[in-house]
DNA sequence: CCGGTCCATCAACCCTAGTTGATCTATGGT
DNA sequence: ACCATAGATCAACTAGGGTTGATGGACCGG
């Protein structure tokens, strides 16, 4: 089976599933850590380790985390995998949150 | 000691720990389901019971979560708890989000 | 007052997500 | 061919968040 990627298309509004898994992988201190470590660029795993201070079992793990929800990348070159974050993702993600901003005033029906 | 709410001031550009706690608050099924079902209007405890039909005391229990990350916000009239979203905190975590994807596309430095 | 309803809170339990250490695969250097 | 390194994967364990059922406090109608 193909690990590799919840298809987030780009332009289509992001499935409710979608949604959840995308914040799901973001609310965890490690994860965020890693996508904003990416912001700077592409980074390998070897790199990862040493900037984020993590096991490379864990590092592991979470980066499967994100990249099932498609918030990142993976390149092979040679040994080494590099990894890119995905900023379509995160923009989908918040256009997806600005329409749950979108609040109708609508007055409290009283609860008879 | 006041469990109402974290202090989403509009504006200020949303610490990462507030960011971490409204990800963790909407990265629950059920807490996602309180809010949309929010998005039509404040309602009552008692309501949102019948509409998502949950126990009295899990929903309680969400409702404390979402209202101490500042997504919602509770008013007693009488003998009924009405809750209403607070769209200010979803717009905050969606320029939080923004921000975040802001992503400089810097090459991979080879790892040697 | 008294009984009933709304809701919060608590303690005990449960379960899943995360951790840990070992193993496995693949790539590349010699 | 052999060994070393990068990284994924696995099984066993742990812990923290969510569930459940019961209790408690606030408010109201009679």
């Amino acid at each position: 089976m193909e690990a590799t990627a919840a298809p987030v298309s780009t332009a289509e509004p992001l499935a409710p599933d979608q949604a959840q898994q995308l914040l799901r992988a973001l609310a965890e201190p490690i994860r965020l850590q890693v996508v904003q470590a990416l912001q700077h660029g592409e980074r390998c795993v070897c790199d990862l380790t040493g900037d984020l201070d993590l096991a490379q079992s864990k590092l592991s793990f979470h980066l499967k985390v994100l990249k099932e929800a498609g918030l990142i990348r993976a390149r092979q070159e040679g040994r080494w995998i590099y990894y890119r974050l995905e900023p379509d993702s995160l923009l989908l993600l918040r256009d997806w949150l600005d329409q749950l901003a979108a609040v109708s005033p609508a007055p409290a029906n009283p609860c008879s």
